[in-house]
DNA sequence: GTGAAAGCGCTAACAG
DNA sequence: CTGTTAGCGCTTTCAC
């Protein structure tokens, strides 16, 4: 069986090999200085002969910090979110950080568990990728913490980064009522997690501002962002018998099972119901109706969250504790 | 700034609340035995009480052992990897196991960038998802390794896991010839991985049992897996005139890309030219042109890698070096 | 059933 | 510029 053969080696035996202490050969790994030019060839080239690598785990023992920056994420299968996991990956990796993605299902018990085991390996940093649930976990808040696209129901003194979604909101509410919509639905996420709710916000401000009242029974919800999810539930709103010219989804798979149902009944789209999403994931483009939909700049959001959090770990001072991202709209087939 | 404001207890601490040895307290932390039911109720308390959790860097130095297994994977954006990993994570965490998902974006570099790390940190086990590079990593060679979805150069004691690609090959292309085509191209990644290198023979040797020979001049290669690749490639395809009435994608990305390219040249499929993807993605049902694929089984590929490479790291003995998964065949609207 | 003590690989005083 | 050494938090003999 596969079975690591050759024990790896140790700084001293690197030390005994180049003929110079540990504490030297820390210093040019570390390039902490004092050494002279000769003493750190000798032994970068003993390092690079025996494919010595350093041991992280000891190193993070000593010096009680490690680069470990975890990264928790409902659903990395969303294109959503998994682009944004990967920028944050990407952006940490070049400052030498490495995040640990982990991926809850948005189960509570699991992002628990989650939470113990980055704790129990020393984790400098923590990112929230959405989410749905208050944090709790005691010895995750003195950390340095960002949230992404959620804000937690105790902020402390973390960050935010969050798209515009109210403007969002407004500007998907804004493109049904121009284009002749007058009974506007919405299509929502039950749990109240901050971004759904702001888009709900903008949509609905829109409404009234428009003139329009905003008309309770044209509300929905599901319990899971999924195109099965919102699909079935659109086909229940149908089967009631609830009539409505344009719907907002709160999100490009809620808007994209929306568009199914409403096939699957005949409604013609957009020509008898509009409707607009929020992401702007590919599958949206792909879609058999193009999606008209509220791009979200999600490697801006991932490229900060980094930085903000590295600073963060530097002990810099933040000084902002919520950064907004502008969103934009994309007009194609659905309205 | 946020900070790590309560330094965490060490064991010393707690043993030292609980009035008994560090040893006691660890022998109750791993269930060692050799502690009396009262004692372990103390301990146990205590901890709890004091929200202590061990510090896995400090047992990861001094048992020489980590519970981090290393995964690496091309690009988690795309929803076949994201769903593997996904299944490979929640089946290590239920056995204690950490899964570090390393995204390549395809970048040599950038993996052998990881591949240190990860080996900084003493990971246990590594598995590859797919990606075409061959492994030069020395100190990778005597860890415990599996492959998904492609073998590598030199197999060495490793474990190769993969769907059946070379019958899903011959399913495509029969799928295409019963449907009445007779010029069927095929459209695969330019790269020589060996998933695509079997799905592409399966295909050919079904032709020629067909009657059909074999036509080079139909064979396309695209340098990446995605929808914009592909779509290009086919357009220029479309462009140079050669006639086909059905294509063989390796992938359901490219599929897409190339029903895209023939709707925007007119031509009209299944009608004019007939397509068969592979994976089975979220998106290629929830196409235009819903696909006709070769559904692969990824949540069974992440489950067995997972399970699999936990027995190597046991030292268990492997009986295969090689399990092939079974693929079926997805009927929709583009045959 | 319990404790004392060595030591994992590394860094960071400190001494020279 | 270089070396010696204590000790990070934990597990694990070994002795009682």
């Amino acid at each position: 069986m596969p079975k690591r053969e050759k024990k790896s080696l140790s700084i001293v035996d690197i030390s005994k090999l180049a003929g110079v202490s540990v504490a030297t050969v820390s210093r040019v790994i570390n390039k902490n200085g004092r050494f002279s030019a000769e003493t750190q060839k000798r032994v970068e080239e003993i390092i690079s002969e025996n494919n010595y690598v350093p041991n992280l785990v000891a190193k993070g023992l000593k010096t009680k910090k490690t680069n470990f920056i975890g990264v928790i994420v409902p659903d990395i299968t969303n294109e959503f979110f998994s682009m944004v996991a990967v920028e944050i990956q990407n952006s940490l990796r070049q400052h030498g950080y490495f995040a640990l993605i982990c991926n809850t299902r948005e189960d509570i018990s699991i992002e628990r568990e989650y939470l113990d085991i980055l704790n129990g390996i020393q984790m400098s940093g923590l990112i929230f990728i959405s989410g749905n649930t208050r944090i709790e976990n005691e010895s995750v808040r003195f950390l340095p913490t960002v949230y992404i696209d959620r804000a937690p129901e105790y902020l402390g003194k973390s960050l935010v980064i969050e798209s515009d979604n109210y403007s969002g909101g407004r500007m998907a509410a804004n493109t049904l009522f121009e284009a002749g919509c007058r009974n506007i639905a919405c299509l929502r996420y039950a749990k109240n997690i901050s971004s759904h709710q702001r888009r709900h916000e903008g949509y609905r401000y829109e409404l009234e501002a428009r003139g329009l009242s905003f008309n309770a029974s044209l509300q929905f919800s599901v319990d899971e962002v999924s195109y099965n999810a919102a699909k079935t539930k659109m086909l229940e709103v149908m089967e009631s018998g609830l009539a409505f010219d344009g719907i907002f989804c709160t999100t490009d798979w809620l808007a994209l099972g929306t568009v199914a149902a409403l096939s699957e009944r005949g409604k013609k789209v957009p020509g008898d119901v509009k409707v607009v999403g929020f992401d702007d994931i590919l599958s949206s483009r792909l879609s058999s109706s193009p999606l008209t939909t509220i791009r979200q700049q999600v490697d801006i959001m991932g490229r900060i969250a980094a930085d903000e959090i590295i600073k963060m770990i530097n002990g810099e001072n933040i000084d902002t504790s919520k950064i907004e991202i502008a969103v934009s709209l994309v007009k194609r087939q659905t309205t």
